[in-house]
DNA sequence: GACCGTAGTTGAACACGTTCAGAAAGGTGC
DNA sequence: GCACCTTTCTGAACGTGTTCAACTACGGTC
């Protein structure tokens, strides 16, 4: 059948992502996952693979909507129900793009790191980055957002199939804020990483609502927010803003506390 | 084109809101009650209306996507064809349920703006009524946040079709400001409404994440917000954050202009 | 080799949103 | 009454995402 003869794994980033999708859903366990290891047999992991990189190719090429399931099986060489052996969904093929512009983000963000030092310049560098990786994807991210937009679906940056992800994004800029040589509150700097995230987060949501031609203005919205934020981090200590630093932490504190 | 707006009395007078008598029957129609001659255009108008308030129904029941076109059809005793004869679309239909909040939302805040005087209090008024409002959609809207998260679906808050309705939204907080007795910059008071839609806009963004009984943590983020941003709002006259203030307007205007 | 269990695979079938060619219904001018 | 038009309405039909019972391939056991 099927003769896949590029070597597995293809260009897989080695996070591989999709920790066990498994949709607690209402029937038996899925087939092929199993809690801890990975049993999975070499053969599937290769058709899943090839799936994947069909459907996204397919995705870049026509767009998310103007890609049927039947399209992407065709092309891949199998049965359309084959697909839904490896993905609960067509929104979990978007699964994978998430996962490897992730990993990517965090590969073109490594230079910046490693050799800026200063706050506002590293907000930046990884700020750029980011759009930078997913430049290429705008006008299908676009969809993409809409399936993740939705709460109670397991794409959502918010939901807790997506933790992992997530994690992994605020530990980028938890190095932005750890290798950087401003001096700050040190519970503001505690809790920075996840505001600068929660901030990344919406500049997505504005670059993806962004249609100026090659994104301009969001580009316009890093270089003028991060000398803000910068400067704002930098106020931080300043004695007249310490009652209204503490009532936002204070805030965070609350609103995060999911009980009572 | 679509135009749907039909500023026609939508506020649903009581009585009207209908089960036709004697409309067990599919077909049935009611022909123009020879006495008081009906406008043109009633029969349909009441043909429109009825599919709308069942399709809100339904989805308040069972959920937006629960809900099928059929059911709808069926059960407003109409053929699927003709709900698509006055919507292009079962995300218009959503259209309805934004607009008549979006109402009922300037009426619930219009004894706060009336009564109070204070920033603080008439803000926190204006978005406490606004979750009030929409609190009997929570689950539902989820899925139509979702759908309205595409940008280019016309639903979207920053679409060109939702104009009227943002600038409506938008005048409440324009009323917010202009009633208050606080002292602030000139220039931020310009720009303070739409920066506090924008809040708004966030503050709904996570009320549609907010799974916490009753959506608490939302009041709670309301509450602890509304005395931050009316501190800042204060602080806008200082001396130390002119500077920052006159940067992020600036910022403001450099995002906003589409072109180069 | 024969048997069995499971991972892998198939494609018809289902329910859904949407479309469309046309049938009613109702008005207007003669 | 009749012809003609627009508005209103119909339901079969299309393409889609998704499901499912059944089939195949293959590794292990005796």
């Amino acid at each position: 059948m099927t003769n896949v003869t590029t070597a597995a794994a293809d260009s897989t980033p080695p996070g591989d992502g999709d920790a066990a999708p498994d949709s607690s859903g209402p029937t038996a366990a899925q087939p092929g996952t199993s809690a801890a290891g990975r049993p999975r047999r070499a053969r599937g992991e290769q058709t899943r693979q090839l799936i994947l990189e069909t459907a996204l190719r397919l995705f870049r090429e026509r767009g998310y909507a103007e890609t049927t399931m039947r399209a992407v099986a065709k092309e891949a060489g199998v049965a359309v129900g084959n697909a839904y052996y490896y993905f609960d969904s067509k929104e979990h093929l978007i699964q994978g793009f998430y996962d490897r512009n992730q990993a990517a983000h965090r590969i073109k963000a490594e230079p910046v790191l490693a050799t800026e030092k200063e706050f506002a310049a590293r907000l930046r560098g990884v700020l750029h980055a980011g759009i930078d990786v997913n430049e290429p994807y705008h006008s299908f991210a676009a969809t993409f957002f809409k399936t993740a937009a939705e709460p109670s679906s397991p794409l959502s940056p918010f939901s807790a199939e997506s933790s992992p992800a997530r994690s992994a994004a605020i530990t980028i800029f938890q190095e932005v804020v750890d290798g950087s040589s401003a001096k700050l509150d040190p519970e503001l700097r505690r809790e920075l990483p996840e505001l600068l995230w929660l901030g990344w987060m919406g500049i997505v949501l504005f670059w993806v609502y962004d249609s100026s031609p090659g994104q301009r203005r969001t580009r316009r919205l890093i270089d003028g927010a991060v000398p803000l934020i910068d400067r704002l981090v930098s106020l931080s200590r300043l004695r007249v803003l310490r009652p209204a630093l503490r009532q936002i932490l204070a805030l965070i504190a609350s609103v995060r506390s999911n009980g009572e």
